[in-house]
DNA sequence: AGAATTTAATGCGAAATGGTACAAAATATG
DNA sequence: CATATTTTGTACCATTTCGCATTAAATTCT
């Protein structure tokens, strides 16, 4: 499964392809229709890669779009780590948190796609169970990642002594779920914008 | 589309199911494999109605599942507003609701299906402009009715005056969104109860 | 240059899918 | 009882689906 991470001549014929692209126009489809809905012919169509190259390259259909949930589940740990920077207050690092999520969820201004792990990975979570476990970790990364925020928040006092750090962060992390699934429902921009607003008001309520 | 209310007799043979109990068949199919995963072989088995007679009854697949994601909202309004019982303090209401929520997404103690809505609707709401629209409508009701009892709160001295009863709404229903996406990403009762929990605490802090 | 190896492209095939035609059955109406 | 009307069940059809077999092309190794 690892390739060569460096050029080194492989023998027989070269890739005419950038796998790393493929797997993002790949993405797109996912997550326009979700798993069952994307036919092999649509994600052929996209990469434009006939079905071999793409059965070659990244196994079956499970099997890329479990490698595109990884890959999107990486891209966001890397928006959620940068939100967080602790040199600003928890605050401003919450509403950058999804100040990026929203970003991300609202991208094509027409419309709106939400999360895709959240939007297209729930359906499949109960009768796939590589899915569900994907699902359930990165739900559980980004909420440890930004309970490790609030547990700092609490050491420098940013917050109350008393303040729960893992269900303040899993609060947080409600919000940006409720926002995933309201933007696929089709919630305008301006009123997600107010959610945010009104949900760092609340998990921050009583930092400075 | 309007049948008859009682049985006035109709002319030609009479139906040999029950529709109401064929669509809570149908609901459940759907609650698992969601829409497009959904064969109609799928509806058919559980129904025990073979194709012919589930078009004739329902119309096509999308038209089924518009039916049953109708049905459901019908029964969860029913379940929040018994939740929302405004004899009772605040906190016991929006506790209520969330426990009324958890009885529901948890159901079956195998893997839990979620929010028939959330977990399924989602995914198609891109593409399905129909389906958009019912799930937008009914995350819209939610919120609408829980913003009718902070607003009372408010008015009860329940809440601060200052109080924004949309926007708690809004947020006491991310709450709920989070635990219908968790709950389908396999998160176990103990912890969703905690976040339940929590949320209350959150929500309802100032109240009494 | 020739063998070995890997990818690309065409096209096939078996199964599943959504939907329907058609005839038989069951009921109301005249 | 005959006719109209609606439902039921079987079978079918056209299309789509996923996946692969096979052959041609491109590159490395000897």
């Amino acid at each position: 499964m690892v390739q060569n991470m460096k050029d080194e001549k492989k023998r027989g014929r070269p890739r005419a392809f950038d796998a790393k692209a493929a797997l993002g126009k790949a993405r797109d489809v996912f997550w326009d229709r979700g798993f069952a809905a994307a036919s092999l012919d649509n994600l052929s169509a996209a990469t434009n890669l006939n079905r071999p190259s793409l059965y070659g390259a990244f196994g079956d259909k499970e099997d890329l779009y479990l490698d595109t949930l990884e890959g999107y589940r990486q891209d966001g740990m890397d928006v959620l780590t940068e939100a967080l920077d602790p040199s600003l207050p928890l605050r401003d690092n919450i509403a950058r948190v999804y100040a990026g999520a929203l970003a991300i969820y609202l991208h094509g201004e027409t419309a709106a796609r939400g999360c895709l792990l959240i939007g297209t990975a729930s359906v499949e979570a109960v009768q796939h169970e590589r899915i569900r476990e994907v699902l359930g970790r990165s739900l559980n990364d980004f909420d440890d990642e930004i309970e490790k925020r609030m547990r700092l928040a609490v050491d420098r006092g940013e917050l109350p002594r008393g303040a729960d750090p893992q269900m303040l962060a899993r609060l947080a992390s409600a919000v940006m779920h409720s926002l995933a699934v309201r933007a696929r429902a089709g919630d305008s921009r301006e009123t997600l914008e107010a959610i945010a607003r009104s949900g760092v008001e609340l998990i921050c309520g009583s930092a400075p």
